[in-house]
RNA sequence: GGCCCUAUCGUCUAGCUUGGUCUAGGACGCAGCCCUCUCAAGGCUGAAACACGGGUUCAAAUCCCGUUGGGGCCGCCA
């Protein structure tokens, strides 16, 4: 049976990069009818924080990620940390070091400056006379030589000297394991069968591989998930902008888009297809076809790639995921005109990338625009007194026009053949007509958001647009 | 500096396992045209890549070696 987990440390809110990982091991799981945990790394004291756990739980909620059973909580496992540690010490595995962090750095230097692979050979290894058992910290004794080796589902084989480990750290104390401690004792309590997460983590591998070996641990799987990157190539960041997966929901993203866009980042099913449900996602998903190098997470395509979901949403969903991104008023207003939102909806939509555009792009249907005199000229030869020769003859074919007939395609016929007569083209009666609609420089067509404003609504407009000029 | 990973259009990628069908395919973005009062949407067209150098071979994006570039890790963080 195929178990696979995603185990984020709380230290900061959930981003796309672990979001990915968490996708894949969400996908790898249910397209195989495994399961899928979620452990929360939460050891060290210092950095975690409820808060981002909560950030995490939500993010993975909202996409979709749901996992199987409850989330488990690293630091409430340190008994069997502990447990696995006493082993290992009565075992000789592993030995308490009284180094200092200073001596530790000094040494690190010496290392570098004669070229030489970093590491701590302990001379407390064999348990020297003045090193006391709790004192300092604890080390994995490692005695191991030659080529430690594991087959990575991506990368294929990958080899590590088992000397340049030197006797790595695994705990604080007996209750502070560290990381790789950590991970090998709850992977095996989890019993996950493939250990899929970043780039990142293949240089802790054969330290786990080597405690695998010293607790009798049966190894796992491993899949190594190319990173995702900033624009500038390097490990995507917050210095790169927005990273975390709740600022992507609140500028408005589709879950759907945003779970699409991070499969593509590193995988690629069959054919030409770029679009794809989760469930499809599951159906076609393979390790095998993972990419072994990083991937650049450019916002553009999520961009486009959004707007096909949004296209794509049945009426209602939209509405209802639009909604929060309203004001009040605007909000009673929807609820209370359907059919109104109904041509509203339609003329934003192909203009809206995320959600949270609909302020900028649709305030003048709830409000009256503002705007400067200038705005209402077509080009720049247009005077301000042909522009409101033309904005009265529209006035006045308005105000005769049967409120009954209000409807885009009417007005068109009513007032095309007026604009087409124009000396300088129908812009200059049609712009200073959106304009006056809208105060825009963009917008939709003037004779569809006349028709959703109504005949009042538009001959105000028009008049506040003649006492302007 | 040590170790490890990696290398196809600007970006995401197909092709590489099983060399020839690759004058290297798709998508995003970009440019142009159509539509057009504007901005989108839509339609059409286009520019755009096998990092480099050696081999192997009748033939290499595909196999081998090297170089270079990029990245990651090197914590009493995860």
């Amino acid at each position: 049976m195929i178990r696979t987990r995603f185990a984020p440390s709380p230290t900061g809110p959930l981003h796309v990069g672990g979001a990915r990982t968490a996708l894949f091991n969400f996908l790898f799981a249910r397209r195989y009818n495994g399961k899928f945990f979620l452990r929360i790394e939460d050891t060290d004291q210092e950095r975690s924080d409820p808060r981002f756990q909560e950030d995490i739980l939500n993010g993975l909620t909202w996409l979709g990620l749901n996992w199987d059973g409850q989330h488990l909580q690293q630091s409430l496992q340190t008994h069997r940390h502990r447990t696995a540690l006493e082993r290992l010490l009565a075992e000789g595995k592993a030995f308490w070091c009284a180094h200092s962090r200073e001596e530790l750095a000094v040494e690190r230097e010496a290392q570098t400056t004669r070229h030489e692979p970093p590491r701590h050979i302990c001379n407390f290894r064999d348990g020297a006379a003045d090193s006391a058992p709790g004192e300092g910290i604890i080390r994995f004794r490692n005695d191991a030589t030659g080529l430690i080796t594991f087959a990575d589902l991506i990368r294929g084989e990958v080899s590590f000297q088992a000397e340049l480990l030197g006797d790595f750290s695994v705990a604080k104390r007996l209750d502070a394991p560290l990381y790789n401690l950590a991970v090998v004792v709850d992977d095996a309590e989890l019993g996950v069968s493939h250990v899929i997460r970043g780039e990142d983590h293949i240089s802790n591998t054969p330290k786990q591989l080597l405690l695998m070996d010293a607790l009798g641990i049966a190894r796992p799987q491993y899949a190594h998930l190319p990173l995702i990157l900033g624009n500038d190539r390097s490990k995507l960041s917050k210095r790169h902008g927005a990273v975390s997966v709740n600022e992507y929901r609140q500028q408005g993203y589709l879950p759907e888009a945003l779970v699409n866009f991070m499969a593509l980042l590193g995988w690629h099913g069959e054919g030409d297809r770029e679009c794809y449900t989760k469930e499809e996602l599951i159906e076609h998903f393979d390790i095998a076809d993972v990419q072994k190098s990083g991937a650049v997470f450019d916002t553009t395509k999520l961009d486009w790639m959004n707007r096909e979901y949004l296209k794509a949403m049945p009426e209602d969903d939209f509405t209802k995921a639009v909604i929060p991104y309203m004001k009040s008023e605007w909000q009673k207003h929807v609820q209370k005109n359907p059919s109104f939102w109904s041509a509203v909806r339609a003329l934003i939509l192909p203009r809206m990338s995320v959600l949270g555009e609909i302020a900028e792009s649709a305030n003048f249907f709830f409000e009256e625009p503002y705007y400067a005199e200038e705005l209402l000229l077509w080009k720049e030869e247009q005077t301000p007194e042909n522009a409101r020769g033309h904005l009265k003859a529209l006035q006045e074919l308005l105000e005769t026009q049967p409120p009954d007939k209000f409807f885009a395609e009417d007005l068109r016929a009513r007032i095309m053949p007026y604009a087409e007569q124009q000396e300088g083209g129908r812009g200059t009666v049609l712009w200073p007509f959106r304009v006056a609609l809208t105060g825009k420089r963009a917008s939709p067509d003037p004779f569809d958001i006349a028709a959703v404003l109504g005949r009042t609504e538009v001959i105000a407009r028009i008049n506040k647009a003649i006492s302007v000029l």
